[in-house]
DNA sequence: TTGAAAGCGCTACCAC
DNA sequence: GTGGTAGCGCTTTCAA
């Protein structure tokens, strides 16, 4: 391994003069720099990155927590970040964790430990927010992505989701649909239970009933959908439409309902929420609820590496989008 | 931030001391350790990553390049991949590049600034040999996924792709079909060199012709596989089946298909590459070629995993798998 | 079983 | 403009 101490050697400056050279700090004649930087490339030098992290007490990383990255759902949010990330120069270090506990671990691994210099979470839910105080106490600058936690030091990047379930609904409602069914996601999750209560306030305003009956309780995957609506299809009176909590399972649905001999949007309407890549390719294609994802997904990485540089400007943001409902043929 | 120091000066022992109590060294009295692992967790004392990385020379980390982690075809590569990076301990560091250079400048960025102890590409394309080479040079374990190349001291992990588009040829030459399209993927990748290489073998076995015509070459995303299907559909006489260098090139072309009114697979029977988890719910479900993706994404990092555990014992590997035919119901 | 000291490769400070 | 030196937090000899 070449060290700044054999192209300091070589050009005949000490390690400091190198130092400074590379880093483009002022204080160097420019032929000297010129020198070093040519016999640096020679040479095949590389800094190495930890020993720099240890005395600048910085990785230039940003940690990225979430339940599961290869989540269909995630992919906008990733791309979003990464142009964040590449376009300030930081790089951005993955990790999935389903359980708070295990949460906990990954952030020990990575913020404790000193690896990262800030964090992006991605959908914790609502009984966590011990290990999240406890990165307020430490000062780690972090953004939560997905969630509205309702604490003036933390910053917070979501869609208003009680606003996208009452519009998914509204949409139904006006279409004449007057028994609407909901497959909601997983309860705990704030996501779910938000746009739960679109659901349950639009019809309130429509002045239709609340059926529990017509609410089934899924977890964001095709399976329960597929599962849930078998279920709303043997019971009578039939409901002529069904908003899902998301796409994914909205996908199931749409199979549950194919199979079964009737058509969509004709005898049952299907709305879903997220609006994913593929959407738009399912037969017929998904009208659904729009997030803008990559924005998100932007702003979070754009947030946390801007309290990262100018200190601690951005405080507590709240920021928070409306989701907007994209027609397709499925209702 | 409390340091190695703090503890050991709290306990009444010196640092050294509480090293080897807390890396479970031997040589510590089983009373000391007790105490120093008790008040390390009371004062909250966490190992900084960085400085010991910088004297063990180690990470704990592999570097993961990618084209694109978004991609659904990763998903499962990508699952592989965290299995075996958690069984063994190892944090994964995903970088995405399109290009070659940009692969140089992350390579730098990880392997030689030793932010990583190895590496998985993923993908790379056949001109790309320079960086590869420079890494066998620099002596850094890593191992190419998705690629067979002919040098024995790299690792590869691959499927054979060349036996994969044979195969689904001959699944549809058995079905009776003599006029069989091919979308293809990016000339440049080897995987779309081979499935087209495999297309054509089938049909000089079958003593057909190969009509250019009915190779219309794509880049294995939907938009090609809708509009080289659209143009498939002008062209006659007509192809009575299709067989797609992906699954998302399939699931443009069945899109295609549905619009002109004709129905799959009376009319035009469809078959992919790589079974993608939404294959099971496209209308009609997708027929396609099964690779064992999450196997390949295990089965590499346990490679580079194994490699830098017990040096250099597992070289120049070269791990093939046979990918099979799932039968759905578009071909 | 323990501790002192060296040193990983780098940056930052201060003196020249 | 440049160089010497200290030191980031840790592990690792080696001597006690």
């Amino acid at each position: 391994m070449i060290t700044i101490k054999d192209v300091a050697k070589r050009v005949g400056v000490s390690p400091s003069v190198v130092s400074r050279a590379l880093n483009n700090r002022y204080g160097v004649k420019e032929s000297t720099r010129e020198k070093i930087v040519r016999v640096a490339k020679e040479m095949g030098y590389y800094p190495n990155a930890v020993a720099r992290s240890l005395v600048t007490r910085r990785t230039a990383t940003i940690g990225v927590m979430m339940a599961d990255l290869s989540e269909p759902y995630y992919t906008q949010i990733i791309k979003g970040m990464e142009f964040s990330a590449s376009k300030t120069g930081y790089t951005l270090l993955f990790s999935n964790s389903y359980e708070s506990l295990e949460k906990s671990k990954v952030l020990e691994k990575m913020v404790y430990a000193e690896r990262v210099d800030g964090v992006v979470i991605v959908g914790s839910n609502i009984e966590e927010q011990e290990y999240i105080l406890k990165l307020v106490e430490r000062k780690v600058p972090f953004v939560l992505l997905e969630r509205d936690f309702a604490d003036p030091r933390i910053n917070c990047v979501y869609v208003d989701n009680l606003y996208g379930g009452y519009l998914a609904t509204n949409y139904l409602l006006n279409k004449g649909h007057t028994r609407i069914a909901h497959i909601s996601g997983k309860i705990g999750f704030q996501v779910a239970l938000d746009r739960l209560e679109g659901y349950k306030r639009a019809l309130r305003e429509a002045g239709l009933p609340f059926d529990e009956k017509l609410v089934i309780t899924g977890n964001f995957v095709w399976q329960d959908g597929y599962a849930a609506m078998k279920q709303l299809l043997r019971s009578r009176p039939r409901c002529t439409a069904v908003f899902t909590a998301n796409d994914t399972t909205a996908f199931g649905a749409l199979q549950a309902i194919t199979e079964s001999g009737l058509s969509v949007p004709e005898d049952i309407a299907v709305i879903g929420f997220d609006d994913l890549e593929f959407s738009s390719l399912t037969n017929p294609p998904l009208t659904t609820v729009h997030q803008p994802r990559y924005e998100m997904g932007k702003e979070a990485v754009r947030i946390v590496t801007s309290l990262l540089q100018q200190g601690a400007s951005e405080k507590g943001v709240k920021l928070c989008y409306r989701p907007k409902i994209i027609v397709r043929r499925s209702a």
